[in-house]
Formats: structure tokens, sequence, C-alpha cells
RNA sequence: GGCGGGGUAGCCAAGUGGUAAGGCACGGCUCUGCAAAAGCUGCAUCGUCGGUUCGAUUCCGACCCUCGCCUCCA
């Protein structure tokens, strides 16, 4: 059965079938170093790693392209208020954005592409664009791209929403200083150094200035993945103008269509409100990470909704994650010790949460019912295991396919906790403490290990250590 | 004002024209010295009001509530 995705080209949900398969050509919208990430950011990053490793696991070849925004307004004016340099202060960020994606278990894209680094791509793109006369330096010094001119040689604006000029109200947002335009629906390609920038400017055919912000995605994507590519994702606020311009941009360049499928992920609530500083739920990972969660954590919970729908993020449902993630570690972990290192599976194993699973992941990313799937053979595995009804090969079948499964989840477990000896000491007296039944001083003892953070538990086969 | 999402148990969240997956939380039972883990088990008629239908949570209409975008916010 084929994947099926959603494509907000076509605002339906479409058999996914690349331009030249097995490869996928995938780019996906990047932070903004100018801060930490949020859970918000984060929402749309894991996303977009979910759409990769699902692509992966139905058998293609990836080319994933994540571009660093490291020219934006915000940043120019931290750079400027910092005295620092450019490079000094999106580094660090930068460093602790790729930190916090490995963090949740998040593969790394292929190529990861710095606006800084493709100013001289960025400025061939707004040439061309001017030499077919689809672009215009304004009175300010600014370049523009027409969307009258656009239009005008047949091409279609409003490719991913419908837009009605008439009715759209002029946003606050719009700056000050971009009056030269011939259109308010016309968008920066190129602005004009202004004193404000400080240092941050580069030469250019069209004067002294920096790149707007849509020019810079195009630049990298068509230089990284081509005219043509597959795969472009990003968070639905991106769609216009952001996306809509890209396309303006990249098909007024090349003549040709740029993307396949668009893919937008929804945005997350924290707490059933908007995501706000002043209401005291805006999380950065590292905020959540400083609460004693851990990055896969967040990962699972971040997972457990479908990417279209906005999402609760809230932090009882974190705590949720920690016992959920629990119940499927101590389910690997029993077969993992049935299995044992040496059994193999046996081949023409028929394991049902393979088949379940994928015939949900492959309907749009249905994630909800593919951890339905999963839960459902943990319940099964769990009974199995409690009647001694597994063998070994037979255990090592059902780790087999979980591992593949997970290899598109990015959850499990790579290796159990190493024990300390200390603990495991401790857990001897205890033992021994049992067997002489002196039950108080076993009790004293568990609790003991219990504040070093380790829970302990008894089973017919001995005792089990593991860490909270 | 324009465009587009949502409203399903205490919380999160799938789904279907024929009486509603899964996770968390909670209660009971089994196992256990006690726990833990695991198993069994209990827990919703799907925003409101109409309509279509043998039958609607699922289709249509109205209404209420809520969220997003509308020019550099994932």
């Amino acid at each position: 059965m084929g994947l099926k995705l959603y494509n907000t080209l076509s605002r339906s949900i479409q058999e996914f079938t690349p331009l030249t398969p097995p490869h996928v050509g995938m780019y996906c919208c990047g932070p903004t170093v100018y801060d930490f990430a949020h859970i918000g950011n984060w929402r749309t990053f894991v996303f977009a790693d979910l759409v990769r490793r699902t692509l992966e696991f139905s058998g293609y070849a990836v080319r994933h392209v994540m571009n660093i925004t490291d020219i934006e307004d915000k940043i120019i004016r931290r750079v400027r208020e910092s005295g620092t340099t450019l490079r000094e202060f999106t580094g660090p960020f930068e460093t602790a954005f790729l930190e916090d994606l490995k963090s949740l278990g998040c593969r790394e894209p292929h190529v990861q592409p710095r606006a800084t680094d493709y100013l001289a791509e960025i400025i061939a793109l707004i040439q061309k664009l001017m030499d077919r006369g689809l672009a215009y330096r304004a009175a300010d010094g600014s370049v523009y791209f027409s969307i009258a001119k656009y239009q005008g040689c047949g091409c279609h604006y409003g490719q991913l929403l419908k837009l009605n000029f008439e009715e759209m109200r002029p946003g606050e947002r719009v700056a000050a200083d971009e009056y030269a335009k011939e259109s308010v629906a016309d968008f920066a390609l190129w602005k004009a150094r202004v004193p404000e920038d400080g240092a941050v400017f580069w030469q250019s055919p069209f004067g002294e200035g920096r790149p707007g912000w849509h020019i810079e995605c195009s630049a990298m994507s068509l230089k990284v993945l081509g005219e043509s590519f597959d795969l472009h994702l990003g968070g639905e606020d991106l769609k216009f103008p952001h996306h809509e311009d890209e396309i303006a941009q990249s098909e007024g360049a090349t003549g040709k269509p740029f993307v396949k499928y668009w893919l937008h992920g929804a945005h997350l609530l924290v707490e059933g409100r908007k995501m706000s500083k002043s209401l005291g739920n805006f999380f950065t990972l590292r905020d959540l990470m400083a609460r004693g969660f851990t990055g896969r954590e967040v990962r699972y919970l971040l997972l457990t909704a479908h990417y279209r729908e906005t999402f609760n993020f809230t932090l009882d449902g974190l705590a949720g994650a920690k016992t959920a993630l629990a119940r499927i570690d101590e389910c690997v972990s029993k077969l993992r010790a049935l299995s044992g290192p040496s059994a193999t599976a046996p081949a023409g194993s028929d394991i049902p949460l393979l088949a379940n699973f994928t015939a949900a992941i492959s309907d749009d990313l249905n994630i909800s019912a593919a951890w339905g799937a999963v839960f459902e053979w943990v319940r099964e595995t769990n009974k199995k295991l409690a009647d001694n009804a597994l063998s070994p090969a037979e255990a090592a079948a059902h780790l087999a396919a979980w591992t593949k499964i997970d290899g598109v989840l990015g959850v499990s477990l790579k290796t159990e906790a190493e024990i300390p000896e200390s603990i495991l000491a401790l857990a001897g007296a205890r033992t021994e403490a049992k067997k002489a039944r002196d039950f108080k001083r076993s009790d004293e003892i568990r609790n003991e290990l219990k504040a070093l953070g380790w829970m302990i538990e008894d089973s017919p086969s001995g005792i089990k250590l593991k860490k909270i």
C-alpha cells in the first residue's frame, strides 16, 4: 500500500509519487537563530522528522534539507544591541538548536545551508528575476517582486490558499520602510542598507543591503535540490506569505513547477492557551528538561496527535508520556531478555504490528492510529510473555518488528541503563534481608534505592532494577 | 471584514451511516510479605437545535464556543 499525504496545493490527500523514485528531495523551513527554539517550533521539526522517517520506512532515499535562517530583522536588532558580530550572535543558538534536535531524536538533515553562505546564489536569483522583468528596484533602493508582472505572465499567485486582495486587511506588520513598493502585495527580495543594520550588509549589483526573507529558501532549495523537487514543509503560518512567495520567486525564475507536495504542520496550544511568555506557558526544550523531562518524552508527546490538527501540549500530558513510554520500554526490555543476543527471528514471522502500523502511518501519517497499533501489540505481547507463550525466536521476531516500527517513531531506548556497583550492592543486601524475612530492613533499602533514583522490582526470575 | 481549522469520557486523542481505537489518570480483582511490573475488569452516546434516513457522533442547515492566517510568527 502506498503512502498518502495531504498536499496543500490540492487541498486533498494524494498518493505520494516522487519525481524520480526512489529519490525524494525534501526541504523543511528551519529555525531563525535569534533565540532558543520553543516547543511550538519543535512540533514542526519533529513533524518534519516523522515525514522523513516515514519516507525512509517506505523505501525512499531521502535527501533532507533544512535551512538555518541567520539573516533577519530580530537577529540584526539583537546584534546591534549586544554589540557582537552576526556570526558571534547566531552561532550559539545554531549550536543549541542542533543539540536540541538531537535530544528530540530527530535524524540530522543531510544538508543544513545557512543564508549567509548563499549570498551569491541569492543575488544571482534576484538578478534573474530582474532580467525577466519580474522584479524592480524601487525609490528606496530595495528590490521588490512584482505580483502584477508575475500574474501578467500567466502565473498563478495564491496556489496554497485563496487570496482576495480586496478583502485583505493591511497588516500592522508592514514595515514602515516599505512604502516604496508599487503594490502592497509585492514583497522585498533585497532590502537596501539602512543605518540600523550596522555591519550587517552585503554588496550586490543592486547596492548594499541584505536579502529579504523568502528569497533565501528559494535560492538554497533550488541550488541543493534542483529546480523541481518533491516535498516542502513547514508550519501552517508559513503558507502565506512565505511559501506563496517562494513559489512565485522560484517558478518566476525557472519557469518550472517548484514543489510537487507541500505539507504544513498545525500549531500547538500550551495548557489550552496560545503560547505566550506573559501567560507563563512558553517553553523551550531546555525549560522542560530543567523540569526533569527528557527529549524523548517531549518527542513522544509531540507525536501523539495528527500533524494537521492543533495539539494541546500540557505538562500533565508530558507526565503521561513518561508512563506510556515506560510501558513500551518494559515490554521491549522483556523481549530482549527472552530473545537473548543470539536468537534469530524465524522466517515468515507474522507480526500484526507491522501491517497495522504501516496502514496507519501510510494514511497521511495517522500517528494516533499508529500508536493504537503499538499499544495493542504491547498488551498482547505482555500477555504472551506473562503466559510464557513466546519462544526466544518468536521474541526475536517481535523485536525485529518493533525495531522497524521504531525507525519511524524514534522513541526506543537503545540500551538499558548501566547499574552502578553501589546500587547492585544495595540490591544484594535487600535480597539477603528479604531471604531472612527481615521485611522492615528490605523495605528500608528499597526506599534508599528509590531516593537514589532506582526502582527495584521482584519477579519470579529474580529482581530487576530500573532507573527512575 | 476575507479565508481556513476545531468542539468525542477527568485530561490527551483516533474513527465510522448501524449504537465509539489507543494513551494518561481513577476504581475493583489476580499475582506479591508489602510493593512494583504484568494480566483481567469498570468508566463517554460524540458543542446546541433542527432536517435527511429504517438508523447520524459520522450527511445537510442554523446557532454557540474556540483556534489560526490576512506581508518576514513553526
